[in-house]
DNA sequence: TGATTTTGACTGAACTGTCAATCAAAATAC
DNA sequence: GTATTTTGATTGACAGTTCAGTCAAAATCA
């Protein structure tokens, strides 16, 4: 409060809607898709709901925005691991893995409201579209490592598939770690995806990840 | 609209209700969790939406309901694949999967229905509760299965996690399945999750299914 | 006839989007 | 540097709409 009356005004407006968009991701998070109001996404900004649409102008657009953002920011984590790995596919593919468990990313609030935006999507193209052309950078991508760690280390498999099966692995012990049911550490669901990769490339991983050079 | 003479006026009880439950399956399916109203689901059922609170009380009711069938269906289905199965392990993980697949649990309708309310369960606990035990009962049985295979082919991984990759693999699938951005068949999805399979049990599967006797 | 099912108009609550008024910051004038 | 004007951000009340749930009456059944 104190701090935001002494930030320009141009900064203060882009900031404002980054907070705006990140009280959206928690509101979801907490009351689910069906049941978030502008007035819920206010209060957990501490602002009016007036507001809200001032920024955004509607609901519609408010949920767009954030849904592109976290689309964005879940592309720009996996593109900046791959460019710090090595360019062995063995290290890339150990790069992609491991940003998925990135604190940032995988946090327990953006992993809900993914969840969400994933079950409201079905019925909104829109939203699918959004998101669409991201999805299919990451899948040809992931899918490229695999080739050329097929290739390098002599696999009879199709890496399509392992690249598949990888992705949705990482998906899904995302959703374990949501639902409270059967709930096992972020540890335990890094290993179970590194076991994955150890069935698929045996000679380059362990369930405890990428080997050592052989 | 012609046929309704004929059939829901003579209709019981819970014939309505079951109608009603399809219908709210549909309209799920087609408008979405947070669009779906009484009004929609009447009027996919063709009824008056009076009707619905009649036989449900509440929306919440309803919702609830809906979700139980769905969960009672699944598990129904997969209880009658492994009963129906060969008592040896590789036979019956093989059943497991086949029935995932299933055309009666397997459709658009359902799965995006199944991924409406799982968005939706995340914020609320008593979805969750509700079918809580049958994925417990699901995840227990389907890694004694892999233990048993494992025992029986001499594997030296962990059973645990096999029965939890196949398990997300297949829900991952069914995901890409609905998704319009990467379509690909329910045969390529089958084979698919075979391939992972054949990865962790070579002796058992391959990526076309359940191996004949060695 | 009496019981049950079905309809559709109605109500009250909740929510989205609008808008006039207010306030603070920035630009301009003096 | 100080006063004045302009611009942009923010509020809260309000209008219009949608929707869940109610209910009295009608239809149907047995």
């Amino acid at each position: 409060m104190i701090s935001k009356t002494s930030l320009p005004r141009k900064a203060s407006r882009e900031l404002r809607r980054q907070q705006l968009i990140e009280a959206t991701i928690k509101t979801i998070a907490r009351r689910g898709f069906s049941q978030t109001t502008m007035t819920d996404v206010a209060a957990t900004a501490g602002v009016s709901h007036g507001l809200v649409n001032f920024h955004f102008h509607t609901k519609e657009k408010l949920l767009t925005e954030t849904l592109l953002f976290m689309a964005q920011e879940y592309q720009s984590n996996w593109a900046a691991a791959l460019v710090a790995a090595a360019p062995d596919p063995a290290s890339q593919l150990n790069a992609l893995i491991v940003a998925d468990f990135n604190d940032r990313i995988c946090t327990p609030d953006k992993l809900a409201a993914w969840c969400a935006f994933w079950g409201e999507a079905q019925s909104r193209p829109i939203y699918l579209e959004q998101c669409g052309a991201n999805d299919r950078n990451y899948i040809v991508m992931k899918e490229e490592v695999c080739r050329r760690l097929v290739a390098e280390g002599g696999y009879s498999i199709d890496p399509a598939r392992a690249a598949r099966v990888l992705r949705v692995t990482i998906e899904g012990v995302w959703l374990d770690l949501m639902a409270t049911a059967e709930p096992y550490s972020k540890d335990e669901a890094l290993k179970t995806v590194f076991f994955c990769a150890a069935a698929f490339f045996p000679g380059h991983f362990s369930v405890d990840g990428l080997k050592l050079r052989r």
